[in-house]
DNA sequence: GTTTATGCAAATTCTTTGCAATACT
DNA sequence: AGTATTGCAAAGAATTTGCATAAAC
């Protein structure tokens, strides 16, 4: 896991810190998309808020994770699926959200239909969120 | 409309006061996503910041007004619609967010398509963000 | 008259910024 | 060695809570 996280950092030509691998490791473990408060929670013994806020804004920029659109006011993110496939542009999101364990993930199986805008609108980014209960919770 | 917002308000057992009748008659006005941030600008000569927040929170318990997914970290709210057109559930909400005015608005001429999830899951509430270019910034 | 909403102050929580010390390449 | 990242302190936003006063029914 070292190694993989590493290796993706250095692809994204980010510096290797240990609390980039350990927050990268923690989206690839848990399959979730994770608050800021979430990742503190999972490393507040090893790394500052601060840093965790910065590592989440380079990770953005650096197209590692996107925002996960969520209701609940604290902001979401979650890796990127970064396999090369033309069939879902990787920013296009069908995202999920149990209502029950409240933990949202990526439905990988799920196209996002094509949307027709009416006339005059540029469509740039599409996402799309379903609420309700997740297989482990029904 | 002072007679709309009243009754508006009475429909839904709340007590009709000067800043729900505003808040109201400020979502009617602009037909836009509105943040806290915007209605406090709108009307903070009338009423304080944390009266704003509460009433937000009423209406959001009185199914009044619902959130807007956004990105931006600020949680917007939309008036519900509440025709009770059978083609539209009031649980599926279509938005379109512009990134040169950055106006959410309600796109009513779009029905979502239906969503198939993979077996175990159960929906209650769809949400699609289309982000892009709108009619008049295009 | 009773109940509910408001305003103000203050407490919390969330996020960002500045800067010196540290770690990475 | 040179540059980027981290931790800490502190500032700045965003949101919530408590309580006495005022307004609604």
């Amino acid at each position: 896991m070292t190694e993989k996280t590493s290796d993706i950092l250095k692809e994204n030509n980010l510096r290797v810190t240990s609390c980039r691998r350990d927050v990268l490791a923690t989206f690839i473990g848990k399959k979730v998309a994770l608050s800021h408060a979430d990742l503190e929670e999972e490393l507040k013994e090893n790394f500052d808020r601060v840093t965790i806020y910065r590592t989440l804004k380079t990770f953005l920029d650096s197209d590692l994770i996107h925002k996960v659109l969520d209701d609940s006011g604290t902001t979401k993110y979650a890796l990127c699926a970064h396999d090369h496939d033309e069939a879902h542009h990787d920013h296009e999101h069908v995202h999920f959200k149990c209502e029950v364990c409240g933990n949202t993930n990526c439905i990988q199986e799920l196209n996002l239909p094509k949307i027709l805008l009416p006339e005059g609108y540029i469509s740039k980014e599409t996402s799309l969120l379903v609420q309700g209960i997740c297989k482990n919770c029904s």
